[in-house]
DNA sequence: TCTGGGGTCCTAGGACCC
DNA sequence: TCTGGGGTCCTAGGACCC
């Protein structure tokens, strides 16, 4: 029989700053941004912002109107990610299989582990003390016989929670869950299974797999089936087959001016080639997406012959997608660049292409990347971006 | 209230090939 | 002149998750 804990860290960022700011513990704190900042959204809300209603994902600014005196902090990535490395460490000495989903949570595999550690619950009430002592930081754990059901568990009890699910339960755990904590229900299915007079996860286990295939379509009406027995096999921390690697940025500001457009798609390019770069990765997919001033959201791509070669190419491609797709003269709130389907960089092209041009060009940039990540305190621009 | 940024996966339609 | 079935690749949009 399988035992797997999901280990997710209570109200993470906020619960980072109020332990390296004292005087925050037991205030409502609030990370994502200052009062002010346009545009921006909760990252995380600690529990005591929580009561007043706050949560993740929602506009800053209606978080300064339930909690005008809440500590509001914009984030320090940095500081997040040393704490959740030390955290993934004290994971690795309790099992040698470790996936880790986010800066924030991990499944262990604890199969077989009982005759090192003792019962799963005891071990898991162990964990949570040893990250507590280690690093001052609360984690909630589920255990369970199968990643998915864990997953749900350790959401349940938070903060420092601890929910065990016997292995033969998994049928009886789903249909006492309310929908809304089905993962892989998000707002948008919820209201198709309302509509549709679901109300409960009991409602939906009283119907056959063919009435859920023809209600919600083959594949939701099979995950629907599968799900509220407990039978839900998906398995993460596969490695993904198509990964993409993108950047956005979402503007203070409507942008309608061709220069800032143009120098805004350089700067997300850069970053995304980057990122390539740090990967040793290549793409021959180029993605765009726009976001306009009321919100609606368009998106081209292309995959070309060859392999993005350097920045230049890069941008080119950038500023020919962004002419087939925009709506001239609108605003525009948000810009993205994505890299589809990358794969590694030493894969021949398909067809050799000797364009000795863009080659030296290319090296000259991996030059700079590799000089970057000798000094990442020197900062090395195109020009145009050195504005403002 | 007015909606971040990084991802993955699914759907549906079209092109093209056998 | 009308028109199958399967497979693969590509594109645009959308749902979902942290």
């Amino acid at each position: 029989m399988n035992v797997f804990f999901h280990v997710d860290l209570d109200a993470f960022f906020a619960s980072v700053e109020q332990l390296d700011n004292p005087a925050w513990k037991g205030k409502p704190v609030i990370v994502g941004g200052l009062p002010g900042d346009r545009r921006a959204v909760v990252s995380t809300a600690s529990y005591e912002a929580r009561k007043y209603g706050i949560h993740s994902a929602m506009p800053l600014s209606r978080a300064v109107q339930l909690c005008p005196n809440a500590v509001f902090v914009r984030g320090r990535y940095r500081r997040y990610q040393e704490l959740s490395d030390r955290i993934m460490a004290i994971f690795a000495n309790y099992s040698p299989d470790v996936t880790q989903m986010s800066i924030d949570e991990a499944f262990l595999d604890m199969t077989g582990t009982e005759r090192l550690f003792g019962k799963a619950e005891d071990t898991a009430r162990r964990l949570q003390e040893d990250v507590k002592v280690q690093t001052g930081l609360s984690v909630s754990i589920g255990v369970a016989a199968t990643m998915y059901i864990a997953k749900i568990a350790s959401g349940l009890h938070k903060p420092n929670g601890l929910t065990v699910v016997a292995a033969g339960n998994e049928s009886d755990f789903m249909r006492r869950l309310p929908l809304e904590k089905v993962w892989g229900i998000g707002g948008k299915t919820q209201k198709r299974l309302r509509d549709a007079g679901f109300f409960s996860t009991e409602d939906v286990y009283s119907k056959s797999k063919k009435l859920l295939q023809t209600i919600f379509g083959e594949n939701t009406g099979t995950f629907l089936y599968e799900a509220v027995r407990g039978n839900e096999g998906m398995s993460f921390g596969e490695e993904a087959k198509n990964h993409s690697i993108s950047s956005e940025q979402t503007y203070d500001f409507d942008l309608t001016d061709r220069y800032a457009i143009e120098t805004a798609l350089m700067e997300l390019s850069m970053n995304v080639l980057y990122r390539m770069h740090k990967e040793q990765v290549k793409s021959r997919t180029l993605a765009l997406k726009i976001r306009y001033e009321d919100f609606s959201t368009v998106s081209v791509q292309e995959t070309g012959d060859f392999s993005i070669a350097h920045a230049d190419d890069m941008f080119e491609r950038c500023k020919r997608l962004f002419d087939r797709k925009y709506e001239h003269g609108r605003g525009i709130r948000l810009l993205g660049v994505a890299c589809e389907k990358v794969y590694d960089r030493q894969t021949p092209e398909q067809k050799s292409l000797f364009d000795f041009g863009d080659e030296k060009k290319a090296r000259i940039e991996e030059a700079i990347y590799a000089m970057q990540d000798r000094h990442p305190e020197i900062k090395i621009r195109k020009a145009r971006m050195l504005g403002d």
